[in-house]
RNA sequence: GGGUGCAUAGCUCAGCGGUAGAGCACUGCUUUCACACGGCAGGGGUCGCAGGUUCAAUCCCUGCUGCACCCACCA
């Protein structure tokens, strides 16, 4: 097949991928003996598209899949994606509300019908858009965080937790997104530095009007909450009103003035009002505090909760505030303060407010009933297998941001007041009891049948499931005559955060809880390839759960990889316009560019600054492959399956084949590192400077010549070599490879992308110094011929001296390379130097090259003067050093020894020169 | 406030105790036979600053400066 005489990046994509897929190549192979090697899919979010970010990270993991998929591995890249709950509410919330509608109006069970919908339409973006960046997991296993299967392995988690008593139900302040309408954990509330106010108010004392005790607050509406005003119990200013009551301007209730260890004096007036429905800190002093009567005696016990779901002033807040939003609160209770001269001052400050990172608004601290995993007590583990070695980060340095979290953390608030996601597998029964009061009673059960079973055996009656507010209202009623009492059941309406079911993913997409073949076969899996981001929304909770549950890591490497940037190292946004669209630079410059790209600007600890010139850069490296197979073809270095390259014979081969089994060496080194950026360097450099650059340049005398010695060998070394190089590259340029194997007709038949990589023999080391010697001679020829300005078409002479036998055979050997790529067109011995020539010193050899008519003799004595200055130097240093009796008598023998011959060598070559200039001298 | 990373050629980055490297950009020559998305040759760096360890420091240690990021923090 004709190699066509330019790459065509789409028409070769479009043709191979689906030629991959449908003839299974992607598929594991739980019945093969071969090794497993797995890597799970970080589910990108179902209402994703394809960013530089995913473009960066699933092409790392696909160079690893098919790296192992040809050096003998049974591969298995799980792919699939996640429901990511708020994310994909708020599209479809968004649609809806562009139709004048909202998920209240449709109704829970209309509105997911909706977002099922919506799923169907657009779930396939992202995938799609994998297969087009050459992604290679096993499809037909491709998972979805929603499904059944899934949602069994999800029930299965929360029911065992909850039996173990690592999950229960808390009444706490949450992080409360009054937009989205539901509690967040920690790590989604993103703290923002915003400009602000601190307002300082006067409280005056309730025995004495006349005195105010001062507080300070970012947040003036929440005073209206405000159950007691703490000072450090050390701060003598404050002592004297320690037990004492202050009067709540405003709301004019009474409060206390009490000691407690939170309030630092140093800071603002020392004084700290206590607003525990509605700041952690103070919830903790409230907490301390709860019993004694100054609390005991306030409405709810000093526990105040002010806003309702929406953050908007509820009937706790005195009349003229009910009903409005906190920020319009804020503003007329300072007003109204400054009306009563109850205004200290007010300074601007900047300071730290937590935002919700989906919703982007201001979150609340707010009272209320969640279910909580006692992470504390799971982390233990997921700690122990780090510590131990179990998993290990790559690059190591993250192993301490795990810790740090982990041996810190807070119980992990799972659910959310959403509709989207896996509902809480947890039944409430009502009952009225004697007293008339309803006793609810909690059924967690993996499924309905399950839970109403265990509330018919709790209830001793028949049970009925229903919704909430039947259920509440039925409870209440007494029922006709005739009709038999229920128990009525209702479902938790919340649902679990997304990242409970996606900490179950490396074993609930392998079949857990059934043990399944393939969960026995690919768990643990091998390495996991992700962001620093998620560390600890994902990865830590990976642990926890894998550790749990399966009694094993998750995984046994972590690579963490970098942050895509822009090429001004700024992070890629839309609002900023700096955004790099992967797909564009597939359509400009080809898949395997972009690929090629990103694999060789993986640096470890670094942030990867992209631009759209490094891309074009590994297009035209794309090309350059391109044009050495057509070379290859239009030579007639036909692909023989015979060949052996331990038997070739021409140096030049014997050398390429020792490079082939060299690259191949340092490749599989640099996998085992994790080294992308070498991985690349290192193809890159064989595949320009040794193969284009010397081997196809040296092979032309031999391969152009008709009848030339060895032309048989060469086409063969020369189309083996090719073949060598497309398996090495086709775990990052997966495509071009492909193409070309097919076009070089190597294995008819077969996809290259199922070939394995053979072990080559390493070659002689006398190949390599005799190539090595003949590419300094052709360079350092050429550097004369350029620097004296002798035209390019210029044929010269070439006079050897002093040329050893091993050095004369070599000349001849090469005389028809050397020849053709210094342009010369003749080389002879001479034992007398000739006048007027430029010459070049080699070792023991010198060579002339006798320019009299052609070069300036006075540019020719600059230039060896030039040279000689730059030995002499370096002569002087090594003297110098070698002069310096601690350095011979303390540095190890063999690095003394190498300065001296590093000398030796030096000062004949000065010799040298200094002949040469003086048979150029005026 | 706690922590991490980075600082090497104009740019983006390797290297890391014993002669400073690559790619891109730049300069000169070159449309010639796989490739001008090419070839050949070349210029360019007191390796952030200050100390220390060492026979020897860009590399190890300490401090400083600058940049980036993570965690905590609404008095």
């Amino acid at each position: 097949m004709a190699i066509e005489k330019t790459y065509d990046p789409a028409a070769t994509e479009a043709k191979h991928y689906p030629r991959w897929e449908q003839s299974g190549a992607f598929a594991c192979n739980p019945q093969s003996d071969k090794k497993p090697y797995t890597i799970m899919i970080p589910p990108p979010n179902v209402t994703g598209s394809l960013h530089m970010g995913h473009a960066l990270t699933f092409t790392l993991q696909d160079v690893l899949v098919r790296y192992h998929r040809m050096n003998g591995r049974d591969v298995l890249w799980q792919p699939g994606t996640d429901h990511a709950g708020i994310a994909t509410q708020m599209v479809v919330e968004r649609q809806l509300a562009e139709r004048q509608t909202s998920r209240q109006q449709l109704g829970r069970a209309k509105f997911l019908e909706k977002v099922w919908e919506w799923k169907a339409e657009s779930g396939g973006t992202i995938t799609r858009q994998l297969r087009r960046l050459g992604a290679s997991p096993d499809w037909a296993r491709e998972r979805f965080t929603m499904d059944e299967g899934l949602n069994k392995a999800v029930n299965k988690v929360f029911v065992e937790l909850y039996k173990q008593k690592l999950l229960y139900k808390d009444k706490r302040l949450v992080n409360w997104d009054p937009k989205m309408l539901t509690a967040i954990s920690d790590l989604e509330v993103e703290q923002k530095e915003v400009k602000g106010h601190m307002w300082h108010f006067r409280y005056p004392l309730a025995d004495d009007p006349t005195q105010y005790l001062c507080i300070a607050t970012t947040r003036p509406e929440t005073m209206l909450g405000d159950g007691a005003v703490a000072v450090h119990p050390d701060d003598e200013r404050y002592k004297h009103l320690v037990g004492k009551f202050v009067r709540l301007p405003l709301v004019e209730r009474l409060i206390p003035v009490i000691a407690d260890e939170y309030p630092d004096p140093e800071k603002g007036s020392g004084a700290v009002k206590i607003t525990a429905a509605h700041d952690f800190n103070d919830f903790e002093v409230w907490q301390r505090h709860r019993h004694k009567d100054y609390f005991t005696r306030q409405i709810n016990g000093g526990l105040i909760n002010l806003f309702d779901q929406h953050a908007r002033l509820n009937e706790n807040c005195p009349k003229q505030y009910q009903g409005l939003d906190r920020f319009e609160a804020r503003k007329r209770v300072i007003a109204d303060l400054d009306a009563l001269g109850l205004v200290e001052k007010i300074e601007p400050i900047t300071h730290v407010v937590p935002h919700g990172d989906r919703s982007g608004v201001v979150i609340e601290p707010w009272l209320s009933e969640q279910w909580y995993v006692n992470a504390g007590e799971l982390a233990k583990q997921a700690l122990a297998a780090v510590e131990t070695g179990r998993t290990q980060f790559v690059p190591e340095q993250w192993t301490n941001t795990y810790y740090a979290w982990l041996r810190d953390i807070e119980p992990w608030c799972v659910s959310r007041q959403l509709w989207w996601g896996h509902q809480i597998p947890a039944w409430y029964g009502l009952k009225v009891n004697v007293d008339g009061k309803i006793e609810e009673k909690t059924f967690v059960a993996e499924t309905e049948a399950e839970a109403s079973s265990l509330a018919c055996e709790h209830a001793q009656m028949p049970v009925a499931v229903v919704d909430k507010d039947t259920a509440w209202k039925k409870a209440l009623e007494t029922p006709d005559a005739g009709e038999t009492k229920h128990y009525y059941l209702y479902r938790d309406e919340d649902v679990l955060d997304t990242w409970f079911s996606s900490a179950l993913w490396p074993f609930s997409t392998l079949g857990w809880p059934q043990q399944t073949p393939e969960l026995q076969r690919y768990y643990p899996t091998d390495v996991l390839v992700t962001g620093f981001d998620i560390i600890f929304f994902w990865v830590a909770r990976m642990m926890m759960m894998g550790m749990h549950f399966m009694q094993d890591v998750p995984f046994r490497k972590v690579y963490i990889h970098a942050l895509v940037r822009d090429e001004k190292g700024q992070k890629m946004s839309k609002t900023k316009g700096n955004v790099i669209d992967p797909l564009n630079m597939i359509d400009q410059y080809g898949c395997d560019a972009l690929r090629f790209a990103l694999t060789a600007l993986s640096t470890p600890g670094r942030d990867i600054r992209l631009s759209p010139a490094r891309i074009e850069g590994y297009r035209n490296f794309a090309t350059k492959l391109w044009n050495a197979a057509r070379f290859c073809q239009m030579n007639g270095c036909a692909f023989d399956p015979a060949f052996k390259p331990d038997t070739v014979q021409l140096t030049i081969n014997r050398w390429i084949v020792g490079r082939v089994a060299q690259v191949q060496q340092q490749l599989a080194q640099h996998y085992t590192d994790h080294r992308f950026d070498l991985i690349a360097q290192t193809l890159y450099q064989f595949v320009w400077n040794d193969f284009c650059d010397w081997y196809v340049e040296l092979s032309k005398p031999v391969l152009q010549t008709e009848g030339a010695e060895g032309q048989p060998e060469t086409r063969a070394t020369a189309a083996w070599v090719l073949a060598q190089m497309l398996k090495l590259l086709h775990p990052v340029m997966p495509f071009i490879t492909e193409e070309l194997y097919e076009g070089l007709n190597a294995a008819p038949g077969k996809m290259l992308m199922l070939e394995q990589w053979q072990p080559v023999e390493s070659g002689d080391t006398a190949a390599a110094q005799e190539i090595d010697w003949l590419i300094r001679l052709i360079t350092e020829i050429r550097a004369v011929r350029n620097e004296l300005n002798v035209p390019a078409s210029a044929a010269i002479a070439l006079q050897v001296k002093d040329a050893a036998s091993a050095t004369q055979r070599r000349l001849k050997t090469h005389d028809a390379t050397i020849k053709r790529l210094a342009r010369v067109d003749r080389i002879e011995a001479i034992n007398t130097p000739p006048q007027q020539a430029a010459q070049i010193v080699l070792n023991e050899m010198t060579v002339f090259l006798p320019l009299a008519a052609i070069i300036d003799l006075a540019q020719e004595r600059a230039r060896l003067d030039k040279e000689s200055q730059k030995l002499q130097q370096e002569i002087a240093k090594l003297a110098q050093k070698l002069a310096n009796d601690d350095f011979v008598a303390k540095a190890p023998p063999e690095v003394v020894e190498e300065q001296r011959q590093r000398l030796a060598d030096n000062q004949a070559v000065l010799a040298k020169l200094q002949q040469a200039r003086k048979a150029v001298a005026e």
